[in-house]
DNA sequence: TCTTTAAATGCAACTATGTCGCAATAAATG
DNA sequence: CATTTATTGCGACATAGTTGCATTTAAAGA
């Protein structure tokens, strides 16, 4: 299963590397015109499984991806906090990180803290 | 817009109250044959509306309904973790709280950490 | 108890997100 | 240039959740 390099998987590259925030796959369709719903979905999924970006499910249910920027080949840290805007729907990063200690017994394998309000932009 | 007091609205508290867990629309439908779909997700959307239950949305994007236990009249916290288990699906409340410190000018109105992985059940 | 009225329900239709199978296309390698 | 196989487009599908509307029914009053 050896990648391959398309235009398409690049351009949807480019638009994470732009992106300050988390994207969605409706903010990435709406700027790659052309471009079939589940190709988009497909690529975004390989980026995923190949550790290239991380997956926020939204407190709306939705998934919305990010580039990891501080996760090496070796860790693949994601315990830190999105930020959904309510009213413009943006999902950024925050740097609250958080400490995984999970009760004995349990074995977390992903984590994903979501929280939701206005943002800056917005309340503004 | 009083709310009455039906009985299929009886037997949705009901089961949120014996399940220890978070429940899914869908295990609800198993044990409320006869009761519509649509009928359940207002049930438990009203109990939302009213503040009786908490919405927590799984990572795998579904919504889970738990009853809200130490939320008083005046405050309604929700401010902890819940884990799902990817294997048998339950999701519980973990006990870790967490302070929502947010960045200047941004409003957190709700809260949605979920740590998924293997549960201590599945796990042995 | 009967009547009224508006909340709750059942049903069907609808929206949206995401996935999958399959044939056609195109990137990588020799 | 030829071969191989990852990727794409298309259509169909699955599932979660919502909504409009006619009907039913809980609750309050006469």
């Amino acid at each position: 299963m050896k990648r391959r390099n398309t235009k398409n998987s690049q351009e949807v590259l480019e638009i994470l590397q732009k992106e300050e925030a988390a994207v969605s796959h409706e903010k990435i369709m709406a700027q790659l015109e052309g471009v079939d719903r589940a190709t988009i979905y497909r690529i975004l999924n390989r980026f995923h499984e190949d550790g290239k970006v991380h997956k926020i499910v939204g407190d709306d249910g939705k998934q919305y991806f990010a580039l990891c920027l501080n996760c090496g080949e070796s860790k693949h840290v994601h315990n830190h906090f999105h930020f959904r805007c309510v009213q413009c729907n943006e999902v950024v990063c925050l740097d609250k990180e958080i400490s995984l200690q999970m009760p004995e017994g349990y074995i977390a394998e992903n984590f994903n803290g979501v929280i939701s309000g206005v943002c800056k932009k917005c309340n503004s």
